[in-house]
DNA sequence: AAGTCGACGTGTACAGCGTAGACCGGATCC
DNA sequence: GGATCCGGTCTACGCTGTACACGTCGACTT
């Protein structure tokens, strides 16, 4: 990646983070990176794959700690550890996690090959808690998949709502609400 | 409201629907409804509020029948149903549902206050439900707000997954994912 | 009957967007 | 020393949302 290359992805994420996936154009990212906007095209065939490539190396930033993260706790609080990590990157920008959710990407990874196959630098860690405490016996019998996404898929959904705008309580309440809520997920809701 | 506004609501609605919220444009709106596009700003103040009232009554009109849905049968059975008909929803208009829940408005509905207040329309028949439960004991005893969200939000997620081609089953295994994950939810994971 | 007014519509125009295409200096390679 | 390519510029095209000035027509007032 040549040093132009380098202040262009530079300046995209600066935008891309700071306002948002509709608030970066060429034109602009190229006056931050110093250049004109049609020499942003000598590095990049065209803004998706800007975007593309800058959040690709973002997440795999973002997501590299994840993976041994809580390996001695108790599964239940293993989760919680893996979910504050989630919540961090999801709340912490919420602009680039926003961009990647609703990016339609058609070499996305996908459900459910990807995810065996641990494809999913965000999907595997919990895969991977969710396998080891099947195999000891913390968690009923059971398709481990499918099982990591119903312990997963209910803080996206919160999330959804949070970044939509759809929730008044502070952030500090918000994460308290998530696991609760996979703790609720843990234990069952009938009597 | 007018012919005019009206046609230029259908008109709206048939692209948003067909094929998502950016290929609706003035211009395009105007064509469609036999107008210019200037003509359609007699109607609404712009692009932005003739989409949200689009939205709105269509939203209105599509859960208008959830409210008694499956009053009659055991909680479970009834999470099934409400979930059959908000996955009718979201699968059966993607584009919409997408533009609906990715749409950041000032006005929209928030948790925890208006959702205890019944003021959203998706929300209200699982809180209604899940109230009902916990006072016949079905549930374990629980906050119903949040219990509502722990059967709801884990839909969203998958809902958000499929949406965004990060699953490559089809549409009645997805069905039949969603029901199986809202089921671990009642029943719980552990042990 | 004449005058006024508001709702509805058009035409023109502007600034901003992604990006195609032509061009150009300098380094690098045969 | 000529060819080639890389990184850059400038210009331009076809889009976008929408501001603004203007025209028309029915209804209401005087």
């Amino acid at each position: 990646m040549t040093d132009t290359a380098e202040r262009v992805s530079a300046a995209a994420l600066a935008i891309l983070s700071a306002e948002g996936a509709q608030a970066v154009t060429m034109r602009r990212v190229a006056a931050d990176a110093g250049i004109t906007a049609m020499a942003t095209y000598r590095h990049f065939p065209n803004r998706e794959a800007l975007l593309r490539a800058v959040v690709d190396r973002e997440v795999a930033e973002v997501t590299s700690g994840w993976d041994g993260l809580g390996r001695d706790l108790p599964f239940a609080r293993r989760v919680e550890v893996l979910t504050d990590a989630f919540l961090d990157f999801a709340l912490g920008r919420p602009n680039l996690y926003r961009y990647l959710v609703t990016e339609r990407r058609s070499d996305a990874l996908r459900f459910p090959d990807d995810f065996r196959a641990g494809g999913s630098p965000a999907f595997a860690p919990a895969f991977a808690a969710v396998s080891q405490a099947l195999a000891q016996g913390v968690l009923r019998d059971d398709d481990p998949l499918e099982v990591t996404l119903a312990i997963t898929t209910p803080v996206m959904g919160l999330v959804q709502l949070y970044l939509g705008g759809r929730m008044t309580t502070s952030e500090s309440d918000f994460r308290a609400l998530c696991k609760r809520t996979t703790g609720r997920v843990l234990d069952g809701l009938t009597a």
